[in-house]
DNA sequence: ATCTACTTTTTTAAAATTTAACGAAGTGTT
DNA sequence: AACACTTCGTTAAATTTTAAAAAAGTAGAT
């Protein structure tokens, strides 16, 4: 791959994250002149793969070209894992689905066959439409679990033999691959599309069946020494002697998690709490969730107080990250900040309690916007994030031919 | 400024750091080419400012010249604050005191007179030898409490009516003047010469009249939104109901202080308990942990267990930093850490039973060899760091006139 | 309404920088 | 001691950047 291809990459990069760019901005953002920018973009056209937009506005002057992504030249195949389902989507590079997204039951837990599962799963996604599959650029994965992005392992979860995730993927779909934590893909989802946009220090908390943190360190994903940082949900923070899955007492997760909410919701109806919501035998814990929120919305007292009450305490747990990392942004995101506006009062409340003035005054609490997708969204930009940087690879058998982002030599 | 002064401050910069460098190193640490480099490395020899220091050993080549700052071209006034005394050095470009370190007594709290006196002492230590004065690049203060380093204000301590302390002492003396937490120098001192040299992700721990901490994010100091990051001394770790003086209760530093230490060592002496030290009226707090960190080293049962006891809630609260940010270091550092080794066991037990087992197993617990001098070395390092980015400024009349670190036009 | 002064974008030509090739200086193995 | 291989430093060719100028607009004043 010479250094020409790898500045185009950059700029197919910097125009996926921004949708359209003039020759200005982009110039700026890869760090390199005009001149060369230009004809780089000229390249491109020439090659399909980015288009003009037509002139922009002015902003006082003359008005500029602005430039965008062929969209449906490429595609990315995004994968959001969670313990039990594994959903699937093709995308583009305006981020809109190529073909409606897929969910597969894929449990994790006590599972040697999973990373086979998922493959399988992946081929058979794929096979629909071959021509479609060879336009895909890379394949992107959030799951849950201690993942190691630079080796490709997964301490939790997939367990492989031999080698990585990457690699047995790769060998078998013949795509580059790139997996990460669930929890910094939905950040980087905010960080790149969301609420998170421009943001340097931010904090955005997964509320899910466990609490989540991604961590945003001078504009970019901070992921640690390993790999593991943002462990949110497992710090000490209280002295309840609960048991908790990682084996220790008084985690964060044993008190505030979705989790604990459909536990509260069970055992509160049982004792004869006063509510408006009814769950069966047949409920998930998911179901019971979104029976809760949309109760809550409604104003059921019972569903708002467990609400305020998980969202206290995972207000506690923020109170430390703010005198930590003194961020500028704390993002309520993940399946449970569906549940809206009900977080707000609690968290600030923990805060008011918990944070030095001084520094709680300088950190705005948000709630994310983004649905169930954002971690989709995250593996498709981690994707994007990431195939700048892969040299030039072999060429694999399957699928039949892969239309390259930039011509390779 | 030119642009080749720019690079050449780099130079200056880049050969304090790492004391010597051949050319090669150079053109990579300041991202330009070798014949810039070495063109822009003749002229520095020109002026005075570099000299060659002969031939280094070979890595299997030809022998690459060695290039060195003149140590004695330039210095740098360090100045370290703590809420009772304020140390003032004048250093030179190999981090040795050109001057020995004076120590005036200089109350922070409740103190309106306390940035014009600090001024009042920095303006005297000069006067003493003008000629030396002249060639102060800048002047490094490190100093307790909320430290905004962008604004040049401290929101605990010298307040200032309006505009900065910067501004204020730049003012008077004619020189620029940065400012920082003292942990985040202490930090930035162990980051550049000390035990975390070359760490990526890292967390300095200052153990002192509460416990500081300095983050090191991506091998560079991390400061958060506003400066005020690594506010570790109050997160909310207990449920004590111990009043701290930041208004809240079950702040770490209820617990865990060297103030802590000294108020057990009198509480279990009354109480009659045996040891080997002994206390008298006038000794102040300084003198009492000097004597329990002595008597914990030749093995006073007392000592050892009070300094244990702190360990562990320290080890508590590093538990909490490892799970957030997956450090590959921790260090002990600052007052405290000349205690030594005892240390380490409370910690490490701590964190065994605080932190899930392969997060604290990628981070290894060390322990400072810098002396107290840490903080001076660091305020050093600060104007070192900073002076590159500041722009021409106009000429002041005091001192009489600075030598420029390059020739400005 | 139109002229003038000031913006911003894009192109073109001059200046500066980088790259690459080569000679110099050393190491280590046969 | 010769040969293969390494790194360092210099010179000349190729590329990139910078700066100047042209092109295309905006906005305010007459």
């Amino acid at each position: 791959m010479t250094k020409n291809d790898l500045l185009k990459r950059q700029i197919c990069k910097q125009l996926y994250f921004a949708q359209q760019l003039s020759s200005t901005d982009l110039s700026e953002k890869i760090g390199k002149s005009l001149p060369i920018t230009i004809k780089l973009l000229n390249e491109l056209i020439q090659e399909g793969q980015v288009k003009e937009l037509g002139y922009g506005a002015s902003t006082g002057g003359r008005r500029p070209m602005l430039y965008a992504l062929e969209a449906d030249r490429s595609y990315i195949l995004a994968v959001a894992m969670d313990q039990l389902y594994t959903r699937i989507a093709l995308m583009n590079m305006s981020n809109d689905f190529v073909w409606p997204a897929e969910q597969y039951t894929l449990p994790l837990q006590h599972n040697d066959q999973a990373l086979q599962q998922l493959g399988d799963h992946l081929e058979k996604y794929l096979e629909k439409d071959p021509a479609a599959a060879a336009r895909i650029l890379g394949i992107g994965i959030g799951m849950p679990g201690f993942v190691d992005v630079k080796k490709g392992v997964n301490y939790s979860f997939l367990k492989t033999e031999t080698g990585s995730i990457n690699a047995y993927l790769e060998k078998r779909l013949g795509v580059p691959v790139f997996i990460d934590n669930d929890s910094s893909l939905i950040a980087l989802a905010e960080l790149r599309f969301g609420m998170a946009q421009n943001v340097k220090d931010g904090m955005v908390i997964n509320i899910s069946w466990g609490i989540g943190l991604g961590m945003i360190v001078n504009g970019e994903l901070f992921r640690g020494h390993n790999g593991f940082a943002g462990e949110f949900s497992h710090i000490p923070l209280f002295s309840n002697n609960k048991m908790c899955a990682c084996g220790k007492t008084g985690c964060l997760e044993t008190e505030a998690s979705l989790l604990v909410i459909s536990d509260q919701v069970k055992q509160g109806l049982s004792e004869g709490k006063v509510s408006s919501i009814k769950i069966t035998q047949t409920d998930t814990n998911e179901d019971i969730c979104e029976k809760v929120f949309k109760a809550a919305a409604r104003g059921d007292r019972f569903c708002i107080g467990i609400l305020s009450e998980i969202g206290y305490k995972i207000g506690k747990g923020i109170s430390i990250l703010i005198h930590l990392m003194n961020p500028e942004v704390i993002l309520l995101s993940g399946r449970g900040a569906t549940a809206g506006k009900v977080w707000l009062a609690p968290v600030e409340q923990a805060l008011n309690e918990h944070c030095i003035p001084r520094l709680s005054f300088n950190t705005t609490i948000k709630l994310s916007n983004m649905d169930l997708d954002a971690e989709m969204i995250g593996a498709a930009a981690l994707v994007m994030e990431s195939i700048v940087y892969i040299p030039t690879r072999e060429k694999k058998t399957w699928p039949a031919e892969r239309l390259p982002l930039v011509s390779e030599k």
